[in-house]
DNA sequence: GGTGCAGAGTACC
DNA sequence: GGTACTATGCACC
């Protein structure tokens, strides 16, 4: 499909209308004026931690439970790693808790708990890069920003880069680059309220794939995933589990999980080095408290 | 039963 | 500037 900039916006608006979703971490409100923060900071930092790489659906059920067991940043900054670990399990990718507390705890040092509103002393945080910068200063303080998230992406490439191929014929080509959907992202952004507008593109970019192949193939930068069983991923998951059940040596580690011991070795070491782990009498533990 | 895929960031080359 | 790496479960083919 191919439209107008304004019809774009009109059907975006209109979708949203009837169709937008509600999340813990999303306000109620529909109309917010901007610079007001109806969106706490601190419940945004958190879910776009989570919402990295993991499905809407999987940090539901997470995030509440995350929330009420660390509820502001001291909360998250104080709390053992072992804690946050636990509470984490389920989502995936332990690195991102890690940068999250790791985000926390220098948040309170260097801006006294307060989560950042400038985008540079945002990306300076572990774990947040340049598209999570941009989300927590649209969604947590209504600023105007440009970024492409995986729904904003599938979304453009839709309605601006022609249709998507149906059914039998050549594969479509993954041509489209990101820096062709930023001008068209720029120029479409309701500058009135950011927050809303993205909110309604993600809205309608998760439709769209419920009807649609993913349009995103189609992007430069979509990428298909190694397989996960049997994966250093898949061992890294499983020792981390296991050692918040207890401590283990590493030879008690190779014995109860069931996977190929060289990769649990690795990742063992891996997880060590990465500060997820330290020894203590002669087992391992989870580290960094 | 296998595959694609989540509201990406970091490390390393 | 590209590339590989990082969990987990579920919807869909």
């Amino acid at each position: 499909m191919r439209v107008s900039t304004k019809k774009f916006g009109k059907i975006i608006n209109d979708f949203s209308r009837t169709r937008r979703r509600v999340f813990p971490w999303r306000p109620p409100e529909l109309r917010i004026k901007k610079d007001e923060t109806a969106a706490e900071p601190y419940r945004v930092l958190v879910s776009e931690a989570m919402l990295q790489q993991t499905q809407v659906s999987r940090v539901c059920e997470k995030y509440e439970a995350f929330i009420k067991q660390f509820p502001n940043v001291r909360a998250l900054a104080n709390a053992p790693l072992s804690l946050v670990l636990r509470a984490w399990q389920g989502l995936g990718y332990n690195r991102r808790a890690l940068h999250l507390q790791g985000a926390a705890r220098e948040i309170l040092r260097t801006h006294k708990g307060e989560i950042p509103r400038g985008r540079e002393a945002l990306e300076t945080l572990p774990g947040i890069g340049p598209a999570t910068a941009c989300a927590i200063r649209a969604f947590a303080f209504n600023e105007p920003e440009i970024f492409i998230e995986t729904n904003i992406r599938s979304v453009f490439i839709h309605f601006f880069f022609g249709p998507r191929p149906t059914g039998l014929g050549p594969v479509p080509l993954a041509n489209v680059r990101d820096v062709e959907l930023l001008p068209l992202i720029e120029k479409t952004l309701d500058r009135r309220n950011p927050r809303e507008w993205y909110y309604a593109l993600m809205d309608y970019g998760t439709m769209l794939k419920k009807q649609h192949k993913n349009p995103s193939r189609r992007s430069t930068s979509h990428v298909l995933q190694k397989q996960f069983k049997g994966s250093l991923r898949q061992a890294r998951g499983a020792v981390v589990r296991a050692v918040l059940e207890h401590p283990h040596s590493l030879l008690e580690l190779k014995k109860s999980l069931r996977l190929e011991s060289d990769k649990v070795e690795q990742a063992v070491l891996g997880l060590t080095e990465e500060g997820f782990l330290k020894k203590a009498n002669r087992k391992y533990v989870v580290g960094g408290e």
